[in-house]
DNA sequence: CACGGTCATCCAAAAACCGCATCGGTCGAT
DNA sequence: ATCGACCGATGCGGTTTTTGGATGACCGTG
């Protein structure tokens, strides 16, 4: 004898219900409207209003009327019930991956010109995928992939591949850096020869390893051993070394948009041209749907 | 074969399974706390992906989670819910009279003293009866209560018994209107006989037949004849003329809150003592169930 | 490999719902 | 005053939907 008539809690069809019949003033055509005879709506009706203990249409034989609280409940009902649609409707784009969030993780170094690029193609591209963005550095982003917290990172290589999908969405060249009166500002590209002997603004092996190795790898197959001054992972560090003429750096091309005074690149031929990646990384099983869309602005660059 | 399967919309049973299940991540749990069992339940979130063509929670044998859209459609189901809630909330409070909307109509003479003390016993003691005041004049107002334009309107005598009900709400004395230098101005309180063949602004039949007829009855009483120099119906145009010593003029107590420049108020001894009236009026079938705790505020003035 | 836990499925019983027929009340025409 | 049209409420049988217990399939664990 519990649940037999406390159940307080109404359904839609009978706000439908209700609203058809508010709107029509009249049961036989909201009935029609509704798709179903008369009297089931009336019961709808009943058992809506005994669900609020309240009566919500005046009817007399001749004519159907709101009472005050029917009125007010009647915005209500519309507000629910559109509601519900827009529900409906944002879940199922949601779930189309036409809309959605992608939780994106990103390393500083990637944030000075490949980042604001993608935000500005997922703008046209993607209009209605918001990106939340997320500084960490290449392993918080591998946990935090794994964990779900992102669902996508940018990184440079080592990549560890299991469970992992990849995509290299840039590829650079490295440039100099080198403080004011630095003779080397006369030539319009240097080569690796330019920085034998000379100062140079190094990568920790720690938290850089990536430009670490490929630094020395690079000078290693040019037979040039430049004279490493300081160990940094970040790359602005390096530029505020170069500022005070410490020594010369090398860093990406992307770096060039850090504008330090007294600073100035100049290209450097390299082999390959463009030995600095940046990849997208995600893991294969993800289900958001979003990420689909997102993937598709990724194409690399070519230029 | 009709409407087997295309019947496009959820229904609020089925969200809140839902939300049950994505808070629990458990479908037995879920089940208990809607007071069912498993099988149900299960069923009902089918249904309720089915309709929405997209999967809400990703369900192995060993663990249930949300999808993206489940996760998005979540919130918007609590948002619903909550709606619901807060939609039957409201409505029973409005038909039990605790809150409301009621039309007042009012006139311009009630405005001065009577309304905003009205305004201010709402605030305290019935707060959540909003009150939406119209000024109209007398027939208007009938006319407003017919149509149901206002539940109560405030307006003098002659009242129009049909169908209303009606309550005395205020009653005052009439007060001299006197411009700066009129030697009447030395007393403290004048008489009717202190009118006799002095120049007086009188109502206007038409536009003020209230005070017309009181004025016109009280004089004869007192077989007083006052020179009637001009015939207003508006209270503040009256007191501009005061102002101007066209002659002087009897208004209602409320009208001293209209401040004027050289116009000043001396009490004036009549029979009655407060002969001036103001009374509510409502429809006697009004249904609207926040008049009855708007009326039990308006207890006359008995001071 | 057996076991416990979890969700989906099957099925009979119960509940809800629908539509038809009809009732009672009201208004307008005659 | 009476009749008929109209309208919402109600009674009732048949159908659809829902429910809950039993069962099945799957998976991780000891």
């Amino acid at each position: 004898m519990t649940g037999a008539s406390f159940w307080s809690q109404f359904e839609l069809r009978q706000l439908r219900c209700f609203v058809a019949a508010a709107e029509e003033l009249h049961f036989g055509r909201a009935a029609q409207r509704m798709n179903m005879t008369q009297p089931p709506l009336s019961r709808q009706i009943q058992l809506l209003e005994h669900v609020l203990g309240v009566k919500l249409l005046d009817r007399t034989s001749r004519a159907v009327k709101l009472t005050p609280a029917g009125r007010a409940f009647l915005l209500e009902a519309r507000r629910i019930i559109r509601l519900t649609e827009s529900a409906a409707m944002t879940t199922r784009r949601i779930a189309s991956g036409e809309a959605g969030t992608i939780n994106v993780g990103f390393t500083a170094a990637s944030g000075y010109r490949f980042l604001p690029r993608l935000l500005l193609r997922m703008g046209t591209g993607a209009p209605n995928i918001a990106l939340v963005l997320k500084e960490m550095v290449s392993t918080e982003q591998t946990e935090s992939l794994l964990t779900g917290r992102i669902d996508v990172g940018f990184l440079r290589p080592p990549i560890d591949r299991g469970e992992f999908s990849t995509l290299r969405v840039a590829r650079e060249g490295l440039v100099a850096a080198l403080p004011s009166g630095d003779e080397r500002l006369a030539k319009a590209a240097l080569t690796l020869a330019d920085f034998d002997k000379k100062p140079l603004i190094m990568y920790a092996p720690e938290g850089a390893r990536y430009f670490h190795d490929m630094l020395t790898a690079q000078f290693e197959a040019a037979d040039v051993t430049p004279q490493a001054v300081q160990s940094l992972s970040q790359i602005h560090s390096m530029l505020a070394l170069v500022r005070a003429a410490i020594g010369a750096a090398l860093v990406p091309e992307a770096a060039t948009s850090l504008h330090f005074d007294d600073v100035h690149f100049r290209r450097v031929e390299t082999i390959p041209a463009r030995p600095v990646e940046l990849f997208a990384i995600w893991r294969s099983d993800n289900d958001n749907p979003a990420l689909t869309a997102f993937l598709d602005q990724l194409h690399p660059d070519e230029d």
